[in-house]
This record gives structure tokens, sequence and C-alpha cells, in this order.
DNA sequence: CAGACGGTTGTAAGCGCTTGCACTACGCTG
DNA sequence: CAGCGTAGTGCAAGCGCTTACAACCGTCTG
């Protein structure tokens, strides 16, 4: 492996020019630069990231936290991330960060301590009060997306006015008989999205002088299935149909239109469905959805990252005071949504 | 941050004692290690991962290329290699390795030179022969998922059986006029799943004697809209309309399932499908498939890899003679294969 | 009982970089 | 023209571990 020296012997200056020309950090001649730019290209070298990281404390590498690696919304978030960074020069750790509780521990007391990476970025993830403590004494910066706890940077949405936007969006359809599909109550225990989404919703009936009917609200657990059961009951019930579903999430949505179809109600002439997500499917079932760009918003926590990186050790530790800018989100009309039927 | 020396100070013995403890090299009384593992326990000390691969060349981590984050398939898979690797200590460090050329090269000429994985995984990834070039000059274990490349070690199924197993169990329900939604021409150039899928179907169906209509082959992109549409255009032929659809996805499969009820087909009454991989929402969709076990295709390969670095250096590094045995894979029916209505 | 042997330990030399410090050379300021 | 700030460079001291080597011990062997 050709290191350091033979760069430096080739270009004819010391290895501290060499290093300080790669990494641009102190002053060079753009003699010396280029002399130690042509040794480099033509040995083909490349810096060792374990010696650049133990002498200089830097990893160029950030943690990433990510609960189901198998869901659409995470792995969106995970590949904005990863081209981010990776377009710095940043390699990414992933830590799966499963329910089971000893491969848990072991994450957040060994394998991030371990001086391997820079910083945290956290997605989507309920973190015990413990493993908040944890990922604060770590002393580096912590990113959230959308993420529960206040002590942490957090990127977030705004969840409300997602609800509020997809639930207006059905009201100035016509839409009085709306019903929404949002998380069980032990889902809102250690993450608070769903409950903000619910809020949204009820505020803009209410705010539209519509009557809030408690019968017209379904739990489910956010995937496919859920979505289609709890459409299946909300269907079903008699004298009580609603003429309009706003889901929580876009895969609960596809799920309560294959119910809808499945029970003989078209879509959007007898009922309309609207979700959140912006879901790769969503296209292909014509729906209805308030996207949040989750590829942004991954791409979102690695340009803070970045910048709480180079700026003040300090930006990045404390919480939201210099909150940035929120989240984009926008509604996203397709086929799923129309004014109800004359009745 | 505590070093090996405080350790070493308040167990009172030398760090090389504690070196040989905690990495389990060499011999240590138990006595010794007892009293390293009380102090470690004690200040809480983590051995630095930078530290320990710069003067060991090991670094406990490894690259994980994976092509479509976002993709179902590939969260699984990379889901069982993050949970088995983890297990054992590794990190896993995640390139994800898209069109882009650019961010490719960086990944092939910088990222993975840097010294920072011990051994790499390739999650059905079609490479470039520069860029199994480049992996094989790296010198260290490369296990490859599904890949292409007769070079690399490979974790293969058989995918000519998988087919064969999906089509068989169509030909043995009594259907013949059997259609299949396979890969594009273009799709096939670098990666050669697709084509065996295809020579087992078409095997199956010689073998039981029935004759191959090209016509009832269709060529699709792997998605559940490339699906939808290669099904549509198949149940569209007057007179040629198939009674089975064999899929080379469950994607596909579930756009096929779509299809068939916007059509006013009954799935299975009036037409079989099946699929492959073992998806998520195959359940849901009560659809009959031949699962391949994603998570535990990940995880084999973890195993692999922790098998390389372990052994002698070399056997991970030879290609395909020492051929571990192959994926498992198993026909799951569920409700979307019947007999064909009787005629 | 001498010598061989293997387990246990410490000493110290790196691993391949980064960076504080010292020094030189210049171009300016006053 | 002395004095000073700054760009450009090299020297060498680490960064926090691992491991070859040597030294020592008690146990066996013949």
């Amino acid at each position: 492996m050709v290191s350091i020296d033979e760069v430096a012997r080739m270009a004819g200056v010391s290895t501290a020019t060499v290093s300080r020309a790669l990494s641009g950090r102190g002053h060079v001649s753009d003699t010396a630069k280029a002399r130690v730019e042509a040794a480099v290209d033509s040995l083909g070298y490349v810096v060792s990231a374990p010696a650049s990281s133990l002498a200089s404390g830097r990893a160029r590498n950030i943690g990433v936290l990510v609960p189901f690696l198998e869901r659409w919304f995470f792995g969106a978030v995970l590949a904005g991330t990863a081209a981010e960074l990776m377009r710095h020069g940043y390699d990414i750790t992933l830590y799966s960060v499963t329910e089971d509780a000893e491969l848990r521990r072991n994450v957040f007391d060994t394998l991030l301590r371990r001086k391997r990476v820079d910083g945290i970025i956290a997605v989507s993830i309920a973190l015990g009060d413990a493993e908040i403590e944890r990922l604060l004494a770590l002393d580096m910066p912590v990113i959230a997306i959308g993420g529960p706890d206040p002590r942490l940077r957090t990127l977030t949405i705004d969840e409300v006015a997602v609800a509020r936007l997809a639930t207006e969006h059905l009201l100035a359809l016509g839409h009085h008989d709306i019903a929404h599909i949002g998380a069980s109550a032990e889902f809102d225990l250690d993450f608070h999205i769903p409950t903000q989404r619910r809020q949204g919703f009820e505020r803009a009936l209410e705010q539209a002088g519509v009557e809030l009917r408690p019968a017209l609200f379904e739990p489910a657990d956010f995937t496919v299935e859920g979505g289609f059961r709890a459409a299946t009951r909300l269907l079903g019930r008699p004298g009580e149909r609603p003429t309009a579903i706003f889901a929580a999430s876009d895969e609960m949505a596809i799920g309560a239109i294959l119910a809808a179809r499945e029970l003989g109600h078209r879509v959007p002439a007898d009922l309309s469905i609207v979700g959140v997500d912006g879901h790769d499917l969503g296209e292909f079932f014509r729906l209805t959805t308030v996207d949040q760009f989750p590829a942004a918003q991954g791409e979102r926590a690695a340009t803070a990252m970045l910048e709480a990186l180079n700026g003040p050790v300090d930006a990045a530790r404390r919480a939201p005071e210099a909150a940035p800018d929120p989240l984009p989100f926008e509604l996203v009309v397709r086929g799923s949504t129309a004014r109800p039927a004359a009745v």
C-alpha cells in the first residue's frame, strides 16, 4: 500500500505539505499543491481513514440510525442522506436499531462510542430516555428527522399543517363525512407524529364547522394491510359511512383504496381517499397525497450535519432555538379524490 | 475520553495485557482478565476503532454495496446483513451505488480504498468490468449476492429451479396456457437473473410437453406498475388469454393481480398468479409465491464474510470452486393460484 | 536434575497520518 | 530601513492502540 511518505518523496516535499495539500488545511503554494496532486494521481494514493482519524480526531463518517430498513419511507430517506454525504466524501455507517433490546444497547453503549463517527442522524426513530442521554453524552452533533425529543436538534415537518392541508382538500371538495385512519394509542406513546396528524385533522374540521364524530376514527399500524382493515371497518358501518377518508400514511391510504374496491365502492366517485408521504406506489394508484419528499428530508439532514461539523461545534448541539426552516410538503392531487356524489 | 492506559493502571497490568484481554488474542490469565473487565466496566471504556484499526490493520467494518435502497427487496437483505454483522461487533458502511457515474467512481476509487472496511458485500448489483477489477484489486474478501460475475464469490439461488418450481406448481394445478412476465431485454444485458427465470419457465413447460407461445411472454421492469401493464396486455389479447401467469417478482405479480381485478377477472378462479420473492405484501394479497428469504440471504452473506475474515485469507478470494450450498427457496401456496376453471 | 516447553506478562516499536512550533522569505507600513 | 504580518515549509511529537520479542515462571520429560 502506498503511503504518504512515498507521495512526499515523489513530489519532493515533506509529508506535512502533502497532508496540507490534500486536506486543504493550512497554506500550500500552488506549485507544491500541483506536484502533490500529480504524485497522488500517479501513485494512486488514498489517505488511510484510520490513520487520519486517529491523528485528527475526525472520522469523515456519519452514523445513521434507522428503525425499519425494509419500509419504503426509510429507504427513501436513507437514499437521500447517503447521496448527499457521499458527495462530500463522507461515509455512512448504518445502525439498524430494531426492537431487540440487546442489539440496541450494543449500539448505544459500544458501537457509537468507538470514535468511528463524527455525528449521528436518527431517522424517525423512537428513542428511550436513556438512549437520548447516551447520544448527548457522545458530545457530537445529533440530528433527528421527525423524532420526538426536544433535546435533539430535529428536522420536522409541520405535521399538524400537513394533516390540515389534506383535510381541507377534502372539505374544499365538499365532503363532510370524513373519516381518519391514524395510529393506535400505543403507537403514540413514544412517537407523536400520528397524534399531531390527528390534531390537524380535527382542527380543520372544527374550523370548517364540521362536527367531529369519534366513530369516524380508526386506528391502524401504518401498513397497507392495516389501512385495508381500518377502511373495511369504516365502510361496513351502517348509516355511518364516510364519503372521504384521510389516512395518515400512503400505505394505509392504498390499503383503503383496495378495501373500497373490494367492497364495491368506486374511488373517487363514491369515496375520496387522501394519504400522506409521497410513496412510490402513489402514482400507480392515482393516489392524492401530501408529499413530504422523504429523499429530500434525508438530504436536508445530511446538509445540516455537514454544517454542524464545519461550523462552530456548539451549533449542532443546541436544540430548537436555531430551528431551521421547516420541511416542505405539498398537496399532490391525483385521481383518488373528487367531489362527493350529489346526495 | 478514557484510554487503554487508564484501564491498565486501574487493573494493575500493562496495556498489552488489556489489549489481549479485550481482543481475545494471545494468552491472558483468568485473574488478569477479570481485573481488566472490572476496570473496563467501571470506567466505561470502549476501544477506539481508528486506533485499533491503524495498529492492527483490521477495521471491524464491512462495506455493503446496494443499488436501490428504497426497494423492499434490498431493504430486507440489508436488514439481515446488518443484524448478523452487528451481533458480531462489526459495523456496516453503506455505499449506495446508483447510476450516477461520478458518485460510482468515487466509491470504487476512493471510498472503498481508505482502509475503512475489511470486506465487501455486494447486493444484487450489476458491476462493470472495471469495477470488478477494482474490487479484486482491493485484496479483501468480496461476497456478492445474486451478482452476475464468476470472478466474485457469489451466493446465488438456483434461479432456473425457482422458476421451474413456480411453473410446475401451475402445471400441476392443470394449467396449460401459462404466461410469463419477465425482464425486458435491455435489463438482461448486465444481469442474468431474469433470463434464468425465463429459462426455468420454458424448461418446465417443455418438459410437461406444453407448447411455448411467444405471445405469452411480456417484458416488464420488476415494479408493480410494470406488472400491471404487462398483465393488462396479456389479458387483453383476444383468444390468447392465459389461465395463469408466472411473474418473475412479487411486485410484478401484485401488479398482475390488480390488473386482473380491474379487468373483471377473478383471482384465482379465472386466473392464477404466482410470483417470486416473499414480499411483505404477499400475505396481504394472498399471493402464491416462491419465497427466497431475502433477509436470510443477507444473513448468509454476513456469515460467509465473517468466515472469510477469520479463516485463511485466501478462502474468500477464490471464486466458485468452494461454492457454498445454494440458497434456499420454497413455494408458499396462498390464495392466488387454483385449478383452472373447467372448460 | 538439566533442558524443553508452553502459559503469562511487560517493554517498546510501530501503524500512517495531522498539526503545533519554529523558521525563512517577502512585501508592507510608518 | 527597522519592524511586522503572513504565506510557505519542514521537523517531530503525538493520536491510542497492537504485537513481536524477550523474560520469567512452573511443569514435564527423559
